[in-house]
DNA sequence: CTCGATACTGCAAACGTTTCCGATGTTATC
DNA sequence: GATAACATCGGAAACGTTTGCAGTATCGAG
């Protein structure tokens, strides 16, 4: 059917082994036969069968990116990242989405492990159980976990400064004058989440004059934060400041505002984490911390590709890329 | 290193044939012998190597998705709804990002033939001159276009109804009593673009009481729709409604209007296109024609699934999902 | 009891590469 | 001028499967 390096072996008059050896840019080969070859390869439209390539050497030159949901806007930066550093080693990505359910995400490891990718890179292991986790660590291909804290050693990771961000909203929001300061976030025991919560609500606390924040716990997407906004100022109406623990959330506050009347930032400040797209797009556009997702996406794979040309020696890499406060309108001093 | 099918076959006492059959759920093989193999198979963590499979199959189980950047959320939906059809059959997608840029499509395209990928999902061959167009029909794997209209009939084609959302937006302004009304656009001559605003256009010609719009054309984007808006309302201060060829740039909008102290929708009724998740979550929500993205995306593969399947008679299929009317609050009737 | 059909299984080729090894021819060294 | 070093190339094994073909055993029918 296609056609095949026996084909342009016998039109060039040579040996199928030269053949390979010129289009590798092997050596010991004669310029001349190879420039022959060349030529006939490409009067033939010769295209090398990567996977028959692969079987002998062991090496797919593909990664495999699970995450929960590629519309996640975070997911989608990441992507493209983790995309881009593929590319720049003519290696590429297939693309995984576990919702989180540790079923799916484990018939995915396996699917694309019996694909013999180089390795893996996953948004998270937190619901997989320990068997599950062991059985990952060994599975005999590099992993790399994005923004989980390197609770588990096994793993490497590559993920952002999100204490440091948490720090970085608190101080913001005290310079600004606030005293009464609260935090929505995600369920408890989300592991990067209480990176950041704790960041926050230790710089809060150890102010000179102290500050003790309100902290909520609830959903983690634009509906949950919404009610816990209502809920909160409900309860109290004190508050003059609030970090929510990413964008979407904040989104959901910004309309929680609205619909009491209350106006950002005049009445309530307002700082979001991940900055993606969207959160400059919106009224007022978002004060939030912002976190290099496409570059952990990129290091991500670097690192993955890193990992997959040492086959032995394999110890776990960690790489935590710095956070940034992105200052648009949503926050103003307290007055 | 890995255990292979060598190991199992040996371990079981049966012949590699045999062990294939087994794993195969194939036909002609004792139930005894079977269940021992199974047995065997899963004691020794045996895991098929798929790429040697593909070798002999001549199929890979892999499509591919070339979008232009996998962080427009549209194709986000998109890719997702491909990932989930894909996964439905136990194969999988590999993502490339082109930028729309032909060269880097070409790669990809080359890249992914190369891995003998069983069909590749692409947004566009508009930027391909008509020898590269040629040379993709005639690459030997089905490829579907994503949202063309079937120009080229050497490629399938999967596409929302454009011209009927563009209908849909013309009579829900004209329903509400608008009398002038603006479409803003992407770039003249971009494909499916003028099918909506040519369903948009003709509709509202053909009203009873006609009106003729103004149409301007600008860039596809956030900021691009924010200059245009200034430029139209500059021009054209009678404008009570306007319809934008996609959320972003009705995103765009909003924020010129804002500038202006144009509140939407009591001053100007605002359209949108996409209903991407945002569009809900702006202030005010969006009113925009609903395009199945996610749907979009399942469709495409599986058709590819189905191109796949049959080597022979490979006739290019189109299909056209339907749009919808999403009514938010972006929308009131002219006073 | 024999014979053909049937169920099961082994053998070996094939898929398209890479790569080790050895063969040959060429050049440099003394 | 013999030998060693080197460059170039061909032969063949290997990677891990699937699958067509043939062989054997079992079974039912006549």
């Amino acid at each position: 059917m296609a056609i095949t390096i026996k084909d342009v072996a016998r039109e060039s008059g040579v040996n199928i082994s030269t053949v390979s050896r010129a289009l590798n840019n092997g050596y010991g080969v004669n310029p001349q036969t190879r420039e022959l070859v060349l030529n006939v390869a490409n009067r033939l439209n010769y295209r090398p069968n990567r996977v028959a390539r692969g079987l002998v050497t062991g090496r797919s030159h593909s990664f495999a990116l699970i995450v929960s949901d590629i519309r996640n806007p975070f997911f989608a930066e990441v992507a493209r990242g983790a995309a881009d550093a593929a590319r720049s080693d003519k290696c590429d990505l297939v693309l995984c989405n576990s919702d989180l359910d540790p079923i799916r995400q484990m018939e995915y490891v396996k699917s694309v492990l019996e694909k013999r990718v180089d390795g893996i890179l996953m948004n998270s292991v937190a619901a997989l159980n320990p068997e599950e986790q062991r059985q990952l660590a060994e599975c005999g291909v590099p992993i790399v976990l994005l923004n989980r804290s390197a609770s588990n050693r096994a793993f490497s990771t590559v993920t952002a400064d999100n204490e440091a961000g948490g720090v970085l909203a608190a101080q913001h929001l005290l310079k600004l004058g606030h005293r009464h300061i609260a935090h929505l976030t995600g369920p408890r025991q989300h592991g990067n989440m209480t990176d950041r919560t704790r960041g926050f609500v230790q710089t809060l606390l150890a102010a000179p004059e102290p500050v003790n924040p309100v902290v909520l716990y609830g959903a983690f997407n634009y509906e949950g934060c919404r009610d816990l906004t209502n809920k909160l100022l409900d309860h109290h109406p004190e508050i003059t400041a609030i970090f929510a623990a990413n964008d979407v959330m904040a989104f959901g506050t910004v309309r929680a505002a609205m619909d009491r009347g209350l106006r950002i930032p005049d009445d309530l400040s307002l700082i979001g984490f991940d900055n993606i797209e969207f959160s400059s797009v919106i009224h007022p556009p978002l004060t939030t911390i912002h976190q290099p997702k496409y570059e952990m996406g990129y290091a991500a794979v670097e690192m993955l590709m890193g990992l997959a040309k040492e086959k032995n020696n394999r110890t776990p890499e960690s790489r935590v890329l710095g956070v940034e406060l992105i200052e648009r309108q949503s926050c103003a001093e307290r007055h």
